[in-house]
DNA sequence: CGTCCACGTCTAC
DNA sequence: TAGACCTGGACGG
């Protein structure tokens, strides 16, 4: 779940869960787990959340009860409690019946229903985290989807620091300044630019500084919403790719990025790049593969490898976000239905649905930078074409490579 | 079986 | 610029 839009979709998905739910109760820890204890107990408490960039805040709520000495029995929170979260590798939020529990739930919030329910926080390779009584990350920066202006301003007044020495696509994983951006979005938005990811990030970047200063004379943008429609009108820039790209996979609702998922395949077919066949990937200075087309760029690695890509493989099991019913009637999605039906969901339906049928392989490349198979026009290069319609016709133009 | 890979930070030579 | 922190899926033998 990962990277700023599947933060969001968790943040959506424990409001709407949620909503009208009475927890109770102390919060439970599993007992691998070693981050801290949430010292929270009330006899009755709601749970809202809200993201921003690559965290997600949960807000425990008491309830006011008639009973005053009730909210002042020993140990009973009655203040709100803020416990701020980061998903890691794999972290998430599921809500399920108590016998239900997924495996690595690490943090457990308990309803007060008759067959009790559980809001957990999942997370298998345990990279994620928790702190209660926390605080946005001071050292990260503004959202890249919802705090759109102070994002741009932010990177546009400090592109004399260092950060910015480094290549694009390497800046970019930068949360002091792009808060919400991973490594799928990363590939994502300089695909559709045709940036190089190897070129100096203050060099793709300093040419924005005059543009702004233009646009601040004539108009003034103050909120995101403006922010999306400039967008849609100016010519794109890197910027405001890393605040459009990321809303188009909150869009599409469901988890984002979650390759375990049944349908997993709505957001494969989203992809332009990343994991494409016949797209390039070698590992960036930090041993992170970033994913390209064309010429890596100047401050390319000397001798990187490419990581050799494997196919992944649906699994049966459900817990998208979008799909879970309100009851936490478990994982009964019937094996049988196929996939193309599970995988409709194309907002607003004016875009004529395409093949989802056709799938994007991995490479299966050797040990040097991987070239695209020259004699294979893949599958994944017509679904490049028609998913670029279906941008185009939301209001994205998309400088696609088309050669 | 074993090896490689994964949506991300962290801190220690 | 390496590891460390972890689990588990895909693949190869």
């Amino acid at each position: 779940m990962p990277e700023g839009p599947e933060l969001h979709l968790a943040s959506l998905f424990v409001n709407r869960m949620c909503e009208g739910v009475v927890f109770t109760g102390s919060v439970k820890k599993s007992q691998v787990s070693k981050r801290p204890d949430v010292p929270f107990t009330s006899e009755a408490y709601r749970i809202t959340a809200q993201s921003r960039g690559k965290e997600v805040r949960l807000t425990l709520t008491p309830i006011k009860s008639d009973d005053v000495k009730q909210s002042v029995k020993a140990g009973h929170s009655d203040q709100p409690m803020d416990i701020i979260f980061h998903f890691g590798m794999s972290g998430f939020f599921r809500f399920t019946t108590e016998d239900e529990l997924p495996k690595h739930a690490h943090l457990q919030f308990y309803s007060n229903e008759k067959p009790c329910r559980v809001l957990s926080f999942v997370d298998a390779r345990r990279f994620g985290g928790w702190q209660p009584n926390g605080t946005w990350q001071p050292d990260r920066g503004p959202c890249i989807m919802f705090e759109y202006e102070t994002f741009r301003e932010n990177v546009l007044t400090h592109l004399s620091d260092r950060a910015f020495d480094r290549p694009i696509c390497e800046t970019l994983l930068n949360q002091k300044y792009f808060n919400g951006i991973g490594n799928y979005l990363r590939a994502e938005i300089l695909f559709r630019l045709n940036i190089q990811p190897f070129v100096k990030a203050r060099t793709v970047l300093e040419g924005l500084l005059c543009k702004d200063k233009k646009a601040e004379e004539t108009t003034k943008t103050e909120i995101s919403d403006q922010a999306v429609k400039n967008a849609a009108v100016e010519p794109l820039d890197l910027l405001s790719l890393c605040h459009t790209v990321p809303l188009e996979v909150v869009k599409q609702g469901g988890k984002g990025y979650d390759p375990e998922k049944a349908d997993y395949s709505a957001f494969e077919a989203w992809l332009q790049c990343y994991c494409v066949d016949g797209m390039k990937s070698i590992r960036d200075h930090n041993s992170r593969t970033i994913w390209f087309k064309g010429d890596p760029g100047p401050m390319a690695p000397k001798n990187s490898k490419s990581p050799k890509a494997k196919k992944r493989v649906k699994k049966e099991d459900n817990h998208d976000y979008a799909t879970q019913k309100k009851v936490g009637e478990g994982v009964t999605k019937a094996r049988t239905v196929k996939q193309e039906t599970l995988t409709e969901k194309v907002k607003k339906e004016k875009v004529p649905e395409k093949q989802t049928g056709s799938k994007r392989q991995r490479i299966q490349n050797g040990k040097e930078m991987s070239m695209p198979q020259q004699n294979k026009r893949s599958s994944a290069r017509r679904k490049s074409s028609s998913t670029e319609m279906v941008l185009q016709k939301s209001g994205h133009v998309t400088r696609q490579s088309s050669k």
